[in-house]
DNA sequence: CGTACTTTTGAATCGCATCAAATCTGGTGG
DNA sequence: CCACCAGATTTGATGCGATTCAAAAGTACG
């Protein structure tokens, strides 16, 4: 158990830079294996813990009035849900992507201990403040009217050096996007054709990064 | 200026419910007169101050490549750009879209606040994490396809009861939509006209309200 | 080796963007 | 108070691009 905690407290740690996760904290939290497409929890649900991904990847998805995945975040190692924390219900679904696993936290002590531990609180609330922004960085890119804006946002911004490893499937990148995954295959295709992308398997990059 | 500081006082705190504004960070901040259209901050400049629109409004923006406004978020009462409070510079530009008043509150000032008030602290995280929500439900709008969804969507998240007051003109309300002004005239006629909306000026009542 | 899913292409359609232009409106200055 | 102006509102015509429906080929996995 302690060599399990002191796995989690590594992960965790490398993904909250700024401190570490309280003992006490870490002793009540659980370590959950999922299978893929799982759903963790429902709109609705009641928050009962805070989820940090481990590995594999989890999906907030929201459903639209046809019944359409709408995927609002992904994470495939940190913290999801963390708007939860404050909250009575979870808003939107939690699902499961790949076989993977996760570390639950009790609401109750995760609370406790932002109380309690300064450091902690420090990194929760800059974890907040990126995730805002890159919220908002998701909604200029939605904003944009052309598949090959978007495209070109998506890799500017969530790639290194105008180069993006993508970390998922073209159809599911396609939904991040807003987009169909025809039109995404298309804009790809023509973007390559055009010049203005060099496309090897998931290794894609721009031509004229600016 | 204490009279003045007092008024600044019951504003906020009505804001921001959970608790008060620390003395010491309201002594410390500065009440700043706005005019329409102005340019508050840029994209880039070195943050120094964190804002709090008291009347007008205030809007968080990014350009396309071709220049066009991309309203990240619009704030009338209450604080905007919070993300910025753990950033070096600005990731967006503020411009006033009315002419109004705000208070700017040293950033150095506003770390020190979090760090000694637990109960300001709490409010602030609390309103991070509803941030981030909102930012979501702004993204889960953006994702859906047509002007219709759109419109309903943002009466059903943004109203009370089916029904929206807008608060600006139609045409930034297209841009927060995603749409050109020109579609969002043509989606509310054709809403009106088959019976989904009834249409009274600023007014704006769904007819099958979920 | 079969099955489920992704990737890819095709054809048809529809909705939104774009360009254009005619009101309408609120606010300003004469 | 009125003339004027800038911006918002509204309608029209046109074209493009994304959606939709369909189907074939590729791929991963048990």
């Amino acid at each position: 158990m302690t060599m399990i905690n002191s796995y989690w407290h590594s992960l965790v740690s490398t993904q909250m830079k700024l401190t570490r996760i309280p003992r006490r904290l870490l002793e009540a939290a659980e370590l959950v294996p999922i299978r893929s497409t799982q759903t963790l929890c429902r709109k609705g649900d009641a928050v009962r813990g805070i989820f940090f991904v481990l590995t594999g990847e989890v999906r907030l998805v929201r459903r639209d009035t046809n019944g359409r995945e709408i995927v609002l975040h992904r994470a495939r190692s940190g913290f999801i849900a963390e708007a939860s924390l404050g909250a009575k219900c979870y808003h939107c679904d939690l699902v499961a992507a790949e076989k993977g696993s996760l570390v639950r936290f009790p609401v109750y002590s995760f609370r406790e201990a932002l109380r309690e531990d300064a450091l902690f609180r420090d990194a929760w609330t800059t974890q907040l403040a990126i995730e805002v922004m890159k919220v908002r960085t998701q909604c200029e890119r939605l904003g944009l009217h052309s598949a090959a804006d978007r495209i070109s946002h998506y890799i500017e911004t969530e790639g290194k050096d105008g180069i993006i490893i993508l970390t998922q499937s073209r159809k599911a990148w396609a939904a991040e996007l807003g987009l169909t995954h025809e039109a995404l295959y298309r804009a790809l295709r023509r973007l390559q054709d055009d010049g203005f992308l060099l496309i090897d398997g998931d290794r894609i990059a721009l031509r004229n990064p600016k």
